[in-house]
DNA sequence: ATGCCTAAGCCCCTTAGA
């Protein structure tokens, strides 16, 4: 089954990009952040049209994620994370979704950016990071076939952007915003880009500015991280790049995931 | 050090993104 996190930089200017690639590609899981739309707003029909199930969690304006499942209704299991009662973000939403072997539950999750720093918005964005672990934590638990899919506003590694100078004072690339989604991994999930392209070099976002596309100037920040059982089914992982090219693109391509 | 480019809101410029 293919599971794909999508950043699609508002639902509404991206619908025809979003149908297309359901037509194209059949995903069977699709994790979508950046809706930039209200609850009420959240194309339901359109999806349903194309033979699609949803959640969402919408916000007006900013932030909203959904989980899309085709021929089939996600359950809702959770919207939000733990831990900060003012926070009011639609960054986070986790389903179930049903599979010839025993079901999956996903997390469709938006981290904060975290620009400027220092300053608030960075101090919340590693406070979001400590919450989303602890949730993590709770699902290892359960000892079933998770997937966190999103976009987690981290470049992992150095070699995972086209220039690491470019980037040095950037909140995705900060020693801490590492640090922490570090801490997350090594509780036990598997980054399925990382195992897939264990040398880096795979990007999931080109800026709109500066030609960054065209450039090829990019880097990898939307991830999908797998526990161990869903690690077991792991196949194969990439990145739909030609969808970053097309007319009225986001500035994210679909990152996927393929389980047995 | 800054703009580059895009989406949305609300009213044509500002805020936010990464």
């Amino acid at each position: 089954m293919k599971i794909v996190t999508y950043n699609v930089n508002g639902i509404k200017a991206r619908l025809p990009r979003l149908l297309e690639y359901l037509d194209e590609q059949q995903p069977d899981v699709v994790c979508l952040q950046e809706l930039k739309a209200s609850d009420e707003t959240f194309p339901i029909a359109d999806i349903r049209a194309a033979g699609y199930g949803a959640v969402w969690h919408g916000q007006k304006s900013w932030n909203g994620v959904a989980v899309l499942a085709k021929g089939a209704d996600p359950v809702e299991r959770q919207r939000g994370l733990a831990g900060e009662t003012e926070d009011d973000h639609s960054r986070y939403l986790e389903a179930e979704v049903a599979t010839d072997f025993g079901g999956v539950v996903i997390a469709s999750l938006y981290l904060p950016n975290g620009n400027p720093l220092p300053g608030p918005k960075f101090d919340y964005k590693l406070r979001w990071i400590d919450r989303l672990a602890a949730r993590a934590r709770a699902l290892l638990a359960e000892e079933r076939a998770v997937v966190l899919a999103g976009d987690y506003n981290v470049i992992p590694n150095d070699d995972d952007t086209y220039s690491v100078r470019a980037m040095a004072s950037d909140a995705l690339m900060q020693p801490e915003s590492r640090a922490g989604f570090r801490a997350l991994v090594a509780q036990g999930w598997t980054d399925a880009l990382r195992t897939r392209h264990p040398k880096g070099g795979v990007w999931t976002f080109w800026d709109y500015q500066a030609g960054a596309w065209p450039r090829d100037a990019g880097f990898r920040i939307d991830h999908l991280l797998l526990s161990p059982i869903a690690a077991d089914r792991l196949a194969d992982a990439g990145v739909d790049k030609d969808y970053r090219g097309r007319e009225k693109a986001s500035d994210h391509a679909p990152t996927w995931a393929m389980l047995r």
